[in-house]
DNA sequence: GCCAACGTTGGC
DNA sequence: GCCAACGTTGGC
């Protein structure tokens, strides 16, 4: 199994929002960066886990664990002009943005915000702790998913 | 193919 | 709200 960390504003879809989704399931839409696509495309496979981050709000960190139901398959959001992640480069006919659908599996007891993942040394390796990194999804090691699960 | 300009991300 | 860091765009 493999292990992977997503990024969400929760002002824009929380995990609390994906508990109150029918069947607590949703599409990860709007992906518009070919590093996180290629994890998605190349690396989710259905049943890894997924910490959930939120970002852009008053304390950003880890807030619980979702997990992959559905493999890559076409974000239909950049074929729509009205849609936000509009992308009128990606052709119906040769999808150039992808998606997964991703599953709640539980909160953590608390949040772990990221001051504290990035005074972990142990976490040091870590995309999301990198000055700079904007990597909206991400691969987590077995040892850094433990480390993490050891800071709830 | 270079690189300046621009738009976006996301912590603070 | 500010702004540093980064990815993308497009002129040349």
């Amino acid at each position: 199994m493999n292990y992977w960390l997503v990024k969400s504003e929760p002002e824009e879809f929380s995990i609390d929002d994906l508990y109150r989704r029918p069947k607590r399931t949703e599409h990860w839409d709007g992906v518009r960066n070919y590093q996180a696509r290629n994890f998605m495309r190349d690396g989710m496979k259905k049943g890894d886990r997924v910490f959930f981050y939120h970002s852009n709000c008053e304390t950003p960190g880890i807030v619980g664990i979702a997990e992959v139901v559905r493999e890559a398959y076409p974000d239909h959001t950049a074929f729509d002009p009205d849609d936000p992640h509009y992308d009128p480069k990606s052709d119906p006919d040769d999808p150039r943005w992808l998606m997964v659908d991703v599953k709640y599996v539980r909160k953590l007891k608390r949040t772990i915000p990221l001051s504290e993942l990035k005074d972990n040394p142990a976490l040091e390796d870590m995309a999301l702790v990198r000055k700079g990194n904007r990597l909206s999804v991400m691969p987590v090691t077995e040892d850094q998913w433990q480390t993490i699960l050891d800071m709830e």
